[in-house]
DNA sequence: GGCTAACCGAGACGGTACGTCAAGTCTTGGC
DNA sequence: GCCAAGACTTGACGTACCGTCTCGGTTAGCC
């Protein structure tokens, strides 16, 4: 969401109301309240005045720092997603089908998460807005991707022991995520764990196929 | 929501201004209307007053038969989108490999038809709104699943010789089209020749192998 | 701005809340509120807002007709001050002098008036904004000035029996409501009977002095 | 409110970018900017933040030491307005009516000047607001008129050789700055020589009147 | 000669009202 | 009974200033 508060030891915790600097009260404030208020009421009924009610906050305070209810979401995003869809790297030598399989049940299970509801709404809202789609793509899925491939071809490199260019790694990202993305957004529908399975099973057989 | 085009042929364009019976001449205008808006403007300007008056007609007109700008687009998609995205049979016979590139270059072009446009808006405002989602699944989606799930399996019995259950042929189907969306929505990057290539082969591999 | 109710016969008096005409209820509504408050708070804690919400009126039907709340109060001003301000001619044979010092009383009492303290703020607000100024004069003052010319002349030429260009009028005009104005604009004092009794006398001094 | 000018002859201009003691040059700057903005965009556009930017001070240095702009507005008129509308004193002995007349002109002339706008934006906002009026009578326009009464007194007492009582004066220069005002303020028009010349001359009459 | 108290610039903060936009509802009058 | 026209209430938008409140950096004057 951001970064915590310091470390410790001799927090001051007396907030300071206002003053020259930016309040990082204010600014968790907003952030939690615009995620509370998506996952109630949804991005639709979600409005920067109704953020800055929740939050405590005067409207001006959250104009001055956000530009949009969509650049307040991509700053809740930030933290969490990143870590909720990171690539674990497998503590013992398990197989490589069964790490996959983790990956996918867990970005599986995100979407259920609050930051997996916001990343949802974003890409919904990208479909809308160009603005938004730049932002989003420039300010998060660029850099996901590229952890993503990465993860993968490490993943790749271990166990089956294939080696894969780039592009094809790309091409077997979009076969690995495409199907739980479009259960999720468009069919709406849960990623149970039969599409892991089929999904996970695909992508290592084209990859060793493709190794040939 | 509103009747289908119905006699067709000859568009009638002959503007009955008003009358007891609904006025087919206002229908089309709002259709086209909020189609040309959508291309021209985005879905996030388009609205129902924008409509009205590039429709020349009055607000109350709109809403006496549509329940909102969702509601329209659905209309709009009805006819277009199920014919662009329906599997053809082969002419003659051809490898099953390049039956489904083909619909799978079907479907990638449909991506850039208004009608594309259309259905990548819905899905984006699905995500941000329960009505909207519930409107578009069971109006349009639900159906499409359907007949994709009829015309792989009619491809995969005929030229692999291969008979999938039900529930198989689904997370086959969602190997397939789960790529091309995640590439579309989610990145926002074209669908290029190798993504369909790709995609093809591992859906023809997996059901080889589950065959088996 | 908005013509009077029109005089009656067949009122409908059944207050069809909306339409395609304008509701003659949400306008007077309109005038009444901003009149109230006008005297309740004073103009600077007058705001559209405010006079929205006493008349239960929104926002927006407001701001359909009126420009500015300065544009309220001209509405309001029209139908009160015009008639508060006129010359009446006098019953039967009194002095010229009687007259004009009845008129003045009448004139004195008007600031007292709410729509007194409406005109009083508005050539207040004059002073501070150029639109304000030539709105207040184009639709008010001049008129009223011609009106006040036309009555002192009557007058004139009724007991003292002189005669006055058009230009000497004027002067005494400015020297009948010249002290008036002072008083209740800059000093904010009261307009006694002394004050009155000096200002008709000096004026019609005056007048025979130059007519001689 | 701020204290004079002080040992005048020599502005400091000496910018003492802080300390423990009040800087003079924050003080005239704030002065200065604020009557720059006043004739330039008006009294309505005058903001305390706008003043604050053009003198290049921190808001809080601006509540500091006044209260509102009005409070600012009444500083810059102290010393400029006092001097503008004081009575000469005649040099040689010339006619009454010639040394009033002179001074009409000098008031006319007043309201010109950029002493004279502050002045007449300070008494069109008098009339919106309660404070503003008390702080004006208060500060100056009490002392204005007890100037005013003693001036024209000693003018009358000179000339004529009338003696008239206090009240009697005051009536006196009800009528003589009436006009004056009552032109500027609620026509907006010029005080031409054919105004100075009548009021002049009533004024004379009248006390000559009253003597009697 | 160091300390401290008041000043200064900068500017973030909670507010109030602004003027605009579109939504969805309702009514009139014409065909 | 449908239609064009458009007035109405509602609610959020993004902006402008208000007046209050630190913050960190001077500098004068007293110890």
């Amino acid at each position: 969401m951001s970064k915590p508060t310091a470390d410790a030891t001799d927090r001051p915790d007396v907030i300071s109301r206002t003053g020259p600097r930016r309040s990082e009260s204010a600014r968790l404030a907003v952030l939690h309240a615009a995620d509370d208020l998506l996952v109630e009421r949804g991005f639709a009924e979600l409005t920067i005045e109704g953020i800055a009610q929740r939050a405590g906050v005067a409207k001006q305070t959250i104009y001055r720092w956000w530009k949009s209810k969509v650049d307040i979401l991509l700053d809740t995003l930030a933290d969490d997603a990143r870590e909720a869809l990171q690539w674990r790297t497998p503590e013992s030598d398990t197989e490589a089908e069964e790490d996959l399989k983790a990956h996918l049940r867990r970005v599986a299970g995100f979407f259920q998460d609050p930051a997996g509801q916001v990343l949802q709404a974003l890409v919904g809202h990208a479909q809308l807005d160009g603005k938004t789609a730049r932002a989003l793509r420039d300010g998060f899925l660029r850099e996901q991707r590229e952890r993503d491939i990465a993860g993968l071809r490490a993943l790749l490199t271990r166990s089956p022991h294939v080696t894969v260019g780039d592009q094809a790694v790309g091409r077997l990202v979009d076969l690995l995520f495409g199907p739980l993305y479009y259960r999720a957004l468009v069919l709406g529908e849960p990623i149970d764990e039969e599409v892991v399975e089929a999904t996970a099973r695909a992508v290592l057989t084209l990859a060793r196929e493709s190794a040939a």
